[in-house]
RNA sequence: GCGGGCGUGGUGAAAUUGGUAAACACAAGGGACUUAAAAUCCCUCGGCCGUAGAGCCUUGCCGGUUCAAGUCCGGCCGCCCGCACCA
């Protein structure tokens, strides 16, 4: 009994399909086009399993395309700027750029091991001047399309990574990679202008009919679009007039103050004469945000003595404070306050003694009976207590009182978006420099288009914390491009994201001197299927679908929207193991006896824990390559696709790994050993066919049927599922008659087609030794189901007695209803159960059921 | 607090529009082959009723709709995820 060499065979076949070119991709407008593309990496050093199992769903999706006759593109790439490059530039005295590129050979020979079907003369590195060169172009064009702008704002500082974060990279309260609390800084930063589209990419969503409902949901939390009003507040004694935005105009009338937020400008113009004040907008800007901090936190305030006029009711009394809980960055930085029907103004009213109102009754409540304590109410109900609203219900309500206010010139609707502009600035060398040239006399000037690319200086020194582009004794001096006058180089550069936000149409032409030629963009774009981890649902994936937007107004792309469809793969989890210290220890060093977990070279017990996600930190992880190694691509490729649907977790379990392996060599065996004849390759089918011998047939047929639909709805479990009980089939299928021969050879010829994409190798040398060579599986057609054979002549209908099942009946295809009820009343056990009388009702459903009622 | 998802054997999981629950595997137990082991092959494998049957129960819990409910509706319980002082 042979095994299967999956070293010689895998080397052997990875070889094949690059001399035949297989995976080369070139525009071809006479075929659909189908773009394939997963998430690329981060080149951190090594792949893990997160990236075998997404670079597999990837290559099913991408081999299974190509056998449809789509023209598949299938590209990868590198996420190459980022922090980790500067951290081991740190450690250990390595320059950012060699890590990067040492790690970048290391992982594609790692990914070349897996056999996944890339055109790698695509293949793009982010941190290669020639890709971001066009970037800093795609900059200055925002810049001249009104998209980018330079502001002076309160910004998220991570302590640890000493850079600032953009909104979407603060989790918590805490940095998204350093996990430390983020700090606020007043910062001179560079923004995108993503909530220009705030509108278009909340409405966006309703296209994207391939994305999982969860991150279309999860988009729209983050755009957070709220309808409400602006409504202006004389304050007495000054010129000028309070703007607040309020959701609940409605609850005008039940209005006991104003606030502001501790970064207002009316705060920082009271602060300036008043000690008191100045220390508590001091306070609140040292306030932490994260959840625990923010529950702890009081409703605090601080009356600035100032009055605002209510709008209706002048002897409404409405001292205005700056509070705590008030957002600079959302509406308008300032509220008013109504206690009976907001739970925060009603816990600050409560500290402060002011009067609580209510303004809105529940549904069938006495009015006169309302009452509020210490619960807001927040529900529907009928306006009392308010003049001219009185009566009305809340929604009547609110538009009644915007009306009013536009007429009065106080206010007008309005729509708040949560989300913020995308601030892209980061203090950090290993980043695309930002193009600008800061100028004493002329200001911010781009730098001028011939002088692009603004390469990062290779000779760096890590010698002191913070920015070494700003540390460099020459880098940034340089002459102002319009005065000539001597001037100082931006030294911040983007956000990481601005790279991952267009590398997938630079795949479309990786390489061209243009960044993106408009053929070969609207022939491939969009990608039609999108595969990577969740963790991106309002980072890269809303980054991306903005930056497309703002590429189309500058005439890079025509379209809006990237991704047709996406899919978001679950995460690969494992056992966790401690020893008796508490220390996290490897899989690998634990053995597992007779239910109880030891260290494998001291034999002291180990506490075995949950299952958790593979992470460094737990130890819990197993290294790709060992698994390559020890069983090969194929089996690990077949392991992680046949356990788990691709959007749940996967546990990873020695034993299914093993699971996966023996299946494959049994593959291997059944046409390399054969225990029945299997013919040759192209004999013809036999004049007769037994009755096992076409059943067989049939089977296949119906596999093939099966597999096609789940491979095109991602069910990849159910497709490996399937070939396994069409494997048992024809196993079980002895006889040496030419009919059974030929069943047999069919069933073993249509499986390795149907598992190729998901285990390539192994599929190409079931194929030769099939005797299909030289003709490769990967240059193959997907086979066809003959939708003859899709019918049965004869179907197994259930018989059920009041719902449950008492036997079975078999009746050719399509009998009648009396046929079917004849049948099952036939049945002893039904007549058993009828004692000789005469069902109440008979329900019969063709080919499936029949239901006695008795 | 708001939003979303999930709950099926010892385990991972299947179950087109309501129509034979547990396909396909993993683990476990038993057997064959073997001097032995590995590998391979075969059998058993949701639960209860002593053996037994036209048996009964079973998809988190309670109820409803229906000839028929894992699937639909209402109410609970539990777990997971996202957002969160968003006015």
């Amino acid at each position: 009994m042979s095994r299967y060499n999956f070293k010689e065979n895998e080397r052997h076949w990875q070889a094949a399909w690059e001399t035949a070119g297989c995976f080369k991709a070139t525009e071809d407008s006479s075929r659909p086009k189908y773009y394939v593309l997963e998430m690329f990496p981060y080149p951190s050093g090594r792949i893990h399993m997160g990236h075998v199992r997404n670079y597999t769903l990837g290559d099913v999706v991408a081999r299974f395309r190509k056998a449809q006759g789509f023209n598949v593109l299938h590209p990868m790439g590198w996420d190459a700027f980022g922090l980790p490059a500067e951290n081991a530039a740190i450690e250990n005295k390595v320059p950012p750029a060699k890590w990067t590129q040492e790690n970048i050979a290391t992982m594609r020979r790692q990914l070349k091991s897996m056999g996944l079907s890339y055109d790698w003369d695509r293949e793009l590195a982010t941190c290669e001047p020639d890709y971001y060169k066009h970037e800093q172009k795609m900059f200055l064009d925002f810049l001249a399309n009104g998209l980018v702008y330079r502001k002076e704002s309160w910004v998220n500082w991570d302590p640890v990574e000493n850079t600032v974060l953009a909104n979407e990279q603060v989790i918590d309260g805490r940095g998204w990679r350093s996990g430390a609390p983020v700090e606020k800084r007043q910062l001179s930063q560079w923004f995108l202008k993503i909530t220009a589209f705030a509108q278009d990419l909340l409405e966006g969503l309703d296209g994207l009919k391939r994305w999982p409902e969860r991150v279309r949901i999860m988009q729209e939390n983050w755009i957070g679009r709220s309808e409400g009003a602006r409504i202006d507040f004389r304050i007495e004694g000054r010129h000028d007039s309070l703007s607040v935005y309020t959701t609940r105009p409605d609850t005008l009338f039940g209005a006991a103050f104003c606030a502001i937020a501790a970064n207002h400008p009316l705060a920082h113009e009271l602060a300036a004469d008043n000690s008191g004040l100045a220390d508590f907008v001091a306070e609140c800007n040292r306030m932490g945000t994260s959840e625990a901090a923010i529950e702890a936190a009081e409703k605090r305030g601080f009356n600035t003595g100032l009055r605002a006029v209510h709008p209706f009711d002048p002897s409404i009394d409405l001292p205005v404070y700056v509070a705590n809980f008030v957002l600079m960055e959302y509406g308008s930085g300032a509220i008013f306050g109504c206690p009976a029907h907001d739970q925060r103004d009603l816990d600050f009213a409560n500290n402060y003694g002011l009067r609580v109102q209510p303004v809105v009754a529940p549904k069938d409540t006495d009015a006169k009976t309302v009452t509020i304590t210490d619960e807001a109410f927040a529900d529907d109900g009928i306006l009392i207590n308010s003049d001219f609203l009185n009566g009305l219900s809340v929604a009547d309500a609110k538009a009644m009182m915007i009306d009013r206010l536009e007429q009065m010139g106080q206010g007008t609707r309005a729509v708040n978006y949560r989300l913020r502009d995308w601030g892209v600035s980061r203090q950090r060398y290993w980043g695309c420099p930002i193009p600008i040239i800061h100028c004493g006399d002329c200001g911010a000037v781009p730098v001028p288009e011939d002088q692009l690319p603004v390469e990062l200086p290779e000779e760096v020194s890590f010698d002191k914390p913070g920015n070494p582009l700003d540390h460099h004794p020459t880098w940034k001096h340089v002459d102002c491009p319009a005065c000539g006058k001597p001037a100082r180089r931006e030294t911040d550069t983007f956000d990481t994201f601005f790279e991952s936000s267009w590398y997938f149409a630079r795949f479309c032409a990786a390489g061209a001197d243009e960044a993106l030629p408009r053929a070969a963009v609207d022939y491939w774009l969009p990608v039609d299927q999108y595969i990577g981890g969740i963790e991106h649902a309002v980072l890269h994936l809303l980054y991306s679908r903005f930056f497309t937007r703002a590429l189309k107004v500058c005439g890079y792309v025509g379209l809006d929207e990237p991704f047709a469809g996406l899919m978001t793969q679950g995460m690969v989890c494992h056992q966790t193991f401690r020893d008796n210290s508490g220390k996290w220890m490897f899989p690998g060093d634990v053995t597992i006896k007779g239910g109880q977990a030891r260290n494998a070279k001291t034999g002291a017990p180990v506490t075995a824990g949950r299952s958790e996600k593979m992470s460094k930190s737990k130890r819990n992880v197993v290294d790709p390559e060992a698994i390559i190694d020890a069983y090969g691509a194929d089996t690990a490729r077949l392991f992680t696709l046949s356990d788990s649907p691709p959007d749940r977790d996967l546990e990873w379990t020695d034993a299914g790994v093993d699971g996966a392996w023996r299946y494959l060599n049994r593959l291997w065996r059944a046409v390399s050993e054969p225990n029945h004849p299997l013919g040759n390759a192209g004999d013809a089918p036999p004049a007769q066919l037994g009755h096992d011998a076409n059943s067989l047939i049939k089977a296949v047929h119906r596999t093939i049927e099966g597999v096609t639909g789940d491979l095109e709805r991602f069910h990849f479990n159910k497709a490996v599922a399937r070939i396994r009980e069409l494997t048992n089939a024809a196993e079980a299928l002895a006889g040496d008659a030419p009919d059974c021969v030929y069943a047999r050879r069919f069933a073993l010829e249509i499986i390795a087609r149907l598992i190729a994409p998901m285990m390539p190798h192994l599929a190409e040398a079931m194929w030769r030794e099939l005797g299909n060579a030289p003709q490769l599986i990967a240059e193959t057609d997907w086979p066809a189901a003959d939708p003859a054979h899709l019918v049965d002549d004869t179907v197994t209908i259930a018989v059920q007695v009041n719902g449950k099942l008492r036997g079975t009946i078999v009746l050719p295809q399509d009998a009648s209803k009396d046929e079917a009820e004849g049948a099952a009343l036939a049945l002893d056990k039904v007549q058993d159960i009828l004692q000789g009388g005469s069902p109440k009702k008979v329900i019969v459903v063709p080919n499936r059921i029949v239901n006695v009622v008795a």
